[in-house]
DNA sequence: GAGCGCGATAACCGTTCGCTTATAGTCGCC
DNA sequence: GGCGACTATAAGCGAACGGTTATCGCGCTC
């Protein structure tokens, strides 16, 4: 698998024929012919398999279409930011958990970037599991999230203390009740983010059953959900805040919270971290940084960042 | 740039050193050096510097080893998907835009999937201007979304109609009041979400400047803002439904509101339309369809989802 | 200052790539 | 049934790739 394939490739795919591609890349039939049937040795899928008026793709044919417009697009890119790189423009990785995604990084970067300008920073979402082998292998420079497991030459230092509880609508039946066992709210439906470890951890810590739960594409949807009296929800404190002294939500007093937990930020050790990321680490923990986090900040003004180029993936598959 | 050439590089970058690289790798040291000597001169920047004990990447190789990773991630993914493919398993790639991907693609691919077992989707957030792109280069089967502009070869359906109102917090000083003109709202605070075209879009058709905005990463955390009082925001009318009921927000009486907008579902045209393109597409303007995304769902159940394998990069500049 | 560890370079070699021209196969359609 | 459009294969060629062994250059360290 060459470049130069994935390119015929993915010309062939727009196209819906060989010729046409062939055309379009300035080079003859057979060129393109050759390079298909290399692909095709290669992954041992026929990709393309004829139709009236050229050819049409398999289903591994279209996986692979996507799949080199991907890396062509990439190709392209890094091309282009190798050059701009050398004229002193600095780029900043972050990986981030889902929950600091929306909470936690537009405050704290906006903060952060006010202070250096001309700095850019790229952020992705990713599952704390994986952060570990996201600054090893140089895609983040930084990791924000709950503690990553021990990982060589990954070194996590903890910047914020939060604190997790139990939300509902003020009419729910526990609201008023003191010191509620967990158990009591098994039988609960619990509305979840993008991410549900902290649920899973809290009732796997008391030997409970993972409960009920209906996920949301974000945690301030499940919170509304939670507000409309559609269940209870394991909440960030200070998220919640506004919306409890409004009254739209009430805190359940479970036993066992509120629950504290520290944000991580992690790095590679001293010696291969970068200036920037280096920085990074030490502004998290200056109390400027933790009040833009906790002064509920209002967004960040539009402007200062570009139009997000904003590329997610989920995945649907059809229950286990 | 070839893929053995990445791989070299990649673990160069890993190990912070060309032997260490080339035993991991299991060739000699001269064959990494040569490769880098390859992406050096093709690329035309040092990539690494000599340093105690090894080699540092310079910014233009920190930039890229991440897309070298990405590169080789996607390669290898791309074997296995292609593997797979051939039995049977088919997959629905989606491309969304932001406020769809927040309230609309969950419910719908829920209710979607639930009727066809095996389907698996891939669902990618992207701004609608992309969408025809995506759909041409094959990254994409299908686009949800505002109607994307007419382009060759790409067919779009109109499958709900919305409409956008204006809201802000109980208290506000307009609430209550009628038939206001826009042009009064043009000092408040504006709070968007992560796309704020259609806000553009409404004080552009009256000739009047974009306003000042608050970019929050989700609508649902903007939404949660406007109600604690921190200016005033555009939102889809059936999203804020239950916080109007509830009084945590008040619909203001702008003039020329509420506005409808349809969605959209943009495919290829008839014949280069996969068959689970064209299902979804005759699904989205079914009844059922519309059913599952207007009542207000309270969330997919958790297990019908895979833990959200969820990428998302957004760049932060300095403003201006 | 000598030794050592690490990267860069040189010379060489077999394989693959990417392209050409020429030709053969295959399918749909009048 | 044959024409036409399209794809597949063959043969050949220059360039690049990816690997080897041998050697050189440079900076640390003792």
């Amino acid at each position: 698998m060459t470049f130069a394939q994935l390119r015929s490739f993915a010309t062939v795919a727009r196209m819906g024929s060989l010729s046409a591609a062939a055309h379009a890349l300035g080079v003859t039939e057979p060129a393109v012919s050759s390079a298909l049937a290399s692909l095709r040795r290669d992954l041992g899928d026929e990709l393309v398999v004829r139709c009236p008026g050229g050819v049409r793709l398999t289903p591994g044919g279209e996986r692979l279409a996507t799949a080199a417009a991907e890396m062509l697009r990439l190709e392209e890119r890094v091309r282009r930011e190798v050059g701009d790189a050398r004229e002193a423009r600095t780029l900043l990785r972050l990986a981030v958990a889902p929950t600091v995604a929306e909470y936690v990084s537009a405050p704290l970067l906006d903060a952060f970037t006010r202070r250096r300008p001309g700095l850019e920073v790229a952020q992705e979402v990713a599952a704390p599991e994986d952060f570990a082998a996201l600054l090893a292998d140089r895609r983040a420079d930084v990791a924000l999230g709950p503690a990553p497991g021990p990982a060589p030459g990954v070194e996590a230092v903890p910047f914020l203390r939060y604190k997790l509880v139990v939300v509902a609508a003020p009419a729910h039946r526990l609201a008023g009740a003191r010191d509620v066992p967990l158990g009591a709210l098994g039988v609960e439906r619990w509305l979840v983010g993008p991410g549900a470890a902290e649920l899973e951890r809290l009732f796997a810590q008391r030997g409970l059953p993972a409960p009920v739960r209906g996920a949301f594409t974000t945690e301030a949807a499940a919170q509304a959900a939670a507000a409309a009296g559609e269940g209870v929800m394991l909440a960030i404190a200070h998220t919640v805040i506004d919306a409890v002294r409004h009254g739209t939500l009430a805190r359940l007093d479970i036993r066992g919270t509120p629950q504290d937990a520290m944000w991580h930020a992690a790095t590679l050790d001293g010696a291969r971290r970068s200036p920037e990321a280096d920085a990074l680490r030490r502004f998290v923990v200056t109390p400027d940084a933790t009040q833009a986090i906790v002064a509920r900040p209002g967004g960040v003004p539009a402007g200062r960042f570009r139009p997000p180029v904003y590329v997610s993936i989920w995945r649907a598959v059809e229950a286990g």
